[in-house]
DNA sequence: ATCATAAACAGTAATAGTTACCATTAAGTT
DNA sequence: AACTTAATGGTAACTATTACTGTTTATGAT
């Protein structure tokens, strides 16, 4: 992976603020710096990013959201008007009593958990093996 | 609400199914039953339901996948193959010991609590005031 | 049963977020 | 300095979804 200005910028902005942006909200503010940088720019950044695992992706309603804060947390997302927040609790905590102290009116969660699928491994070593012969 | 046959088409492909399915996958199936259905009609309806609170939607990648199964549950999606399976399990139990018996290579968890933020809640009640007097 | 009303529809156009393409620029190497 | 090729800027294309519009149809009233 090769430096650019154009990434170095994007994981800077990233990692100086506290909300969760999306590609248009980056692409607005790293063009003060680098007036002319292509929106495609910004996309192929951020997934790079993504992949190095650099930064977050959530994906929210239609688009996606990114975080380069990579202590593990959780999120709270507003129905109203889509704000997501971080959540800094234990699983525990947050499962036994939920709400207490929290500012949210929390109508919901959704928990989802990422990985590989059984059908997946399989095909996995399926395929390393045909390449190895 | 008014009944429809595409309604009614929609919601019982989606309770029949396991599976957490794309509007397009519903359209195709549905299109068995009522062939000129519009794609339109199917997204509609989709939107619905979900308001109506007779389906989950899951905002997976790029789209929306739709779930006709009410009872608490969470999810796992697959970062391979996209599918998205049920988890029944404690939040307890998912958080305290994960894996072990689950078929599933998990390399990530992510929770989103939903809701109305302070900001949000507080405009809520500005607005019902300011048309109520 | 006929009629009136508007909700829901089919078909299509438009939008938004994102990705693909390609000629040009520039990071890193010799 | 010359060379190689990753990365870029600008633009076109793509995909999921929504909006529009004229037509159909569920439903309640005559
Ligand atoms: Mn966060
Ligand atoms: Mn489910
Ligand atoms: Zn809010
Ligand atoms: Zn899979």
């Amino acid at each position: 992976m090769r430096y650019s200005r154009q990434r170095e910028s994007i994981l800077s902005i990233l990692q100086a603020t506290e909300s969760h942006p999306t590609a248009d909200w980056v692409y607005d503010k790293v063009r003060r710096e680098i007036s002319n940088i292509s929106l495609g720019t910004v996309y192929r950044n951020l997934a790079q990013l993504e992949e190095m695992g650099q930064i977050r992706r959530i994906n929210a309603d239609g688009q996606s959201r990114f975080d380069a804060n990579l202590s593990p947390h959780d999120h709270f997302r507003c129905l109203t008007c889509s704000s997501i927040f971080d959540i800094h609790m234990s699983h525990d905590d947050m499962t036994a009593g939920l709400p207490a102290d929290v500012p949210f009116k929390v109508t919901g969660i959704n928990l989802e958990l990422l990985g590989v699928c059984n059908e997946c491994q399989i095909k996995e070593i399926k395929g390393e093996n045909s390449h190895v012969a």
